[in-house]
DNA sequence: TAGATTGTTAATCGATTAACAATC
DNA sequence: TAGATTGTTAATCGATTAACAATC
C-alpha cells in the first residue's frame, strides 16, 4: 500500500515569510496574540488560507483567542530551518551578486554568504562586504572545508550550468540561481529559481494588455 | 448575459520569457523550425503545455512541421510589449537598485530604466551607468516630463508604500516591487512582486525538510 | 451566555496533463 | 503513404475558498 505521501504546499511555503514579517512588526508593536482574520486583513488573504498555512508549521490557535506570536514566530522559523544560520557561497560578483551579499534582511532570516567566488583573477584575493573573495580554482577546496551545502548563482546565464556541475562536485545540494538558465543536476540536488526577466514579463504583458 | 472573459492564465506568460531565450538560441545557430516536443525536452516541460503557452500569443504551427521560430519570437515579442522600449524609473539606488541599473538583459528585452532616485540628496546629480540620480523632490516632475508609467522598487521596505504613493500621484500605473511590502494603491495600479525573502524560504524548507 | 475564532471537510476554481482527431 | 506534430476537448490534479461544527 502506497505512503499517503502528504506533499507541503509550495505556495503556502512561500506566503510564510510574508507572515513571519507581519508577525514581528505585530510583535515590536506589543501584541501578544493575533487572529488570522486580522493577518489576513493586513496581507488582503483569505482567512481559511492563513489558518491552512499557518497549520503547517504545526502550531495550534485557541478558538476565540488566535495564536500566541512569539510561538507562532517561532514556530515559522523552525519550519523554515531559519533557527539556524545556513552558511552559503555566492559565485558570480558581478552587479547582482554584489547586491545579494548586502542585502541584510539574510542574516536575519537564516541565511549567510559567508565566501564568494569569480572568475576574474583580479578580484581574487579582495573582499566584498567583510566576505572574502576567491578564484574559481579554489571553489571545491575552501567549499569542503566549511561544508558549505548551499550556493547562490549570480553568473552569465552562458556558463551557468558548467559552473552548477562544479558546484555540484563541491558537494553542494541546493543552489538558488539568479540565472535564466535551466540547470541539468542530480535528483538531489535542490534548484530554486528566481527568474528576473519572467516577472517583467508578467508586468509588462498585464500593462500591454490591462484586461489580461 | 456576462462575457465569457477569457482571462490570460498567468504562469503561462511566465513561462514565455524560457521560451524566447531558447527560441532566439535555436535561431542563432541557424534553425528556422521547432517543434513543441523539442521546446518541452530542452526545459523540461509537457509539450502540450508549452502548445498551449505559444497558443497564447496567436500563432500557429503546422501539423508534422512545426513552427517558423523567427515568427514565433516575434509573437511572444508583441505579446509581452516586448517590441517597443518601456522606459522606467527607479526608486532607491542601493545595491539592489544598482545591480538593477546596470542588468544588461534588460534592455534586449522591453525595458529601459532611464532615471533613478534617492533620498539621498549626496546622490543626486550623479550618474549610475549612464542614468541620472535625481533627488526624490524632483520625482513628480521627472516622471510626468517623460510620461514614464513603470517604476521600479527598490527601497527599504519600512518607506516602501509611502513611496508608492508619490509614484502613483506621479502617473505610475505599474510598480515593480522588490521589497517586501505589501503596497496600497488604487485598482488601476499594477504591481508585480519579487519577494526575495519568499524564494529562499522555498528553498531553505525544502533543504530542511528533504522530504518537501 | 453569545459570538468570534479555530480546525477540518467539502466545493470550487484554475492549471496541468492525457487523449485523440485533423493535417501536413 | 506513414507517422510526427498540431490544436482542442476531456480528465486529472492541486490550490483556494466556502461551509460548518467545535470551542473558548
Amino acid at each position: 500500500m502506497p505512503m499517503p505521501a502528504r506533499v507541503t504546499p509550495m505556495p503556502s511555503v512561500r506566503r510564510l515569510p510574508a507572515y513571519l514579517r507581519l508577525l514581528r512588526r505585530f510583535q515590536e508593536d506589543g501584541d501578544e496574540r493575533v487572529s488570522c482574520t486580522r493577518i489576513a486583513g493586513e496581507l488582503s488573504l483569505d482567512a481559511t488560507q492563513v489558518r491552512k498555512d499557518l497549520s503547517l508549521t504545526g502550531i495550534a490557535g485557541r478558538p476565540r483567542i488566535g495564536y500566541r506570536i512569539h510561538d507562532l514566530i517561532q514556530a515559522i522559523v523552525v519550519f523554515l530551518g531559519w533557527d539556524r544560520q545556513t552558511e552559503a557561497l555566492l559565485v558570480g560578483t558581478g552587479n547582482l551578486g554584489r547586491a545579494l551579499l548586502g542585502y541584510e534582511p539574510f542574516g536575519v532570516n537564516g541565511l549567510d554568504i559567508i565566501m564568494a567566488f569569480d572568475v576574474d583573477p583580479a578580484r581574487a584575493g579582495t573582499t566584498l562586504f567583510g566576505r572574502p573573495v576567491y578564484g574559481m580554482n579554489e571553489l571545491s577546496m575552501r567549499a569542503a572545508e566549511r561544508a558549505l551545502r548551499v550556493a547562490v548563482l549570480t553568473v552569465p546565464g552562458s556558463v551557468a550550468d558548467t559552473v552548477a556541475r562544479s558546484l555540484v562536485e563541491a558537494g553542494v545540494t541546493g543552489i538558488w540561481n539568479f540565472t535564466p538558465a535551466r540547470l541539468s543536476v542530480p535528483d538531489h540536488v535542490l534548484v530554486e529559481q528566481v527568474d528576473l526577466l519572467s516577472s517583467w514579463a508578467g508586468l509588462s504583458a498585464r500593462m500591454t494588455r490591462r484586461t489580461v
